[in-house]
DNA sequence: CCTACCGATCGGTAGG
DNA sequence: CCTACCGATCGGTAGG
């Protein structure tokens, strides 16, 4: 009797085609979308048969979960961190467009870009999905703010009644048009140029609302 | 001889089942997506047989493009009369409200969400899509407030050096968080009073940072 | 003879 | 792990 688990001991190390497969798949899903993604290419961008993507995910959904899972969390972690740092200095104005300027180099990379848009496209189905986004996403910024605003409130160097309202007011004046733009003009690429100038306008405007009086 | 044309003098009126595919069209895609909709599946909500929709639409694509440009011309119009009369009373701030809160009503109609969702899906495939909602809908309206907020800047009843961007502003404000969880969230219902505290609000940051000096 | 339309089916491909 | 193949359904078109 042969050894029966051979491929154990193949130069192939575990785990290592399930990554190409999640790899392939999230290419594949955030350039066609769900319902226009067939199995069989992301069998073959993996480099693997079709039936072994079935022995790592049971079905095209499951493997459209794990993608969207995994991409909602690599994109979640880079602002919440800058948000804490808000006012350590002297100069607000100066901390709150750095922060802008990360937020819209994160949010408007073409990977995020084109995950907002396949859950856009498949709230419908997944609403799971588009919940997590959010969740990560805005959600989790504007809660972060809104604690920060809070104590600058509290320090008398934001006039914030409402600091929640407050952090939804500059994440949208920062975000929304650039979004929007993305999403509807299909627009891709955002030179820095274009990020300083709509972050500079951003809090320009949220300073001139929520900024202590002179 | 007899009439040679006598499908003419028929009860069936002509247009009436181009206008019956073009109907059943708009909701099927609005609901499926392109992917998602079949020639088969439209057919049968047209009530025609499915040789009837290729004799009006010469393909997928064609019928798609009809769908969505119709869609987008019923949906352009409603602010653009509104947005003239701002600030013709006395009262700026009830105005930009009155705006706002039609602004929403219109924007957030579960059809044009739907809409704005399967143009975001596809415009990938049809940029032209996308354009076409932009300049209709957002475009349009940050276009006629820059307009008039340049008159009111001139009239010394708003502090906007930039009148576009104090429009682009004004409209994100409004709009940017129900859109965003409409799109997200899935949030399919705003009832009359959030509609209202919304507007409040937006017109509240809008007024504090572009109103008249006290 | 033209149109509008039907029932049935074409070649390919989907998820499984 | 691959080839082959399923029931069904895809967009589009045949004959009558």
């Amino acid at each position: 009797m042969v050894d029966e688990h051979a491929s154990v001991a193949s130069s192939e190390p575990p785990g290592r085609k399930q990554a190409a497969i999640l790899e392939a798949a999230t290419r594949v899903f955030l350039d066609n979308g769900f319902r226009g993604t067939s199995m069989d290419v992301v069998a073959r961008a993996a480099g693997v048969a079709k039936q072994t993507v079935y022995q790592y995910f049971a079905d095209k959904e499951r493997l459209f979960a794990a993608v969207v899972g995994g991409a909602v969390n690599v994109v979640a972690d880079p602002v919440s961190a800058e948000i804490g740092r808000l006012g350590t200095g002297d100069d607000l104005a100066a901390d709150l467009r750095e922060l802008a300027v990360r937020q819209l180099g994160a949010v408007l990379a073409p990977r995020v870009l084109a995950l907002r848009r396949l859950v856009i496209a498949e709230a419908g189905r997944f609403p799971e999905h588009g919940q997590a986004f959010f969740a990560q996403g805005p959600g989790r910024t504007i809660d972060g703010l809104a604690a920060r605003f809070a104590e600058l409130a509290r320090d008398g160097r934001l006039r914030a009644d409402d600091p929640a309202a407050a952090a939804a007011d500059f994440n949208w004046l920062v975000m929304a048009a650039p979004i929007n733009e993305a999403m509807l003009l299909g627009r891709a690429t955002f030179p820095a140029a274009d990020l300083a100038r709509i972050a500079d306008h951003a809090v320009a405007t949220f300073l001139r609302a929520y900024g202590p009086p002179a």
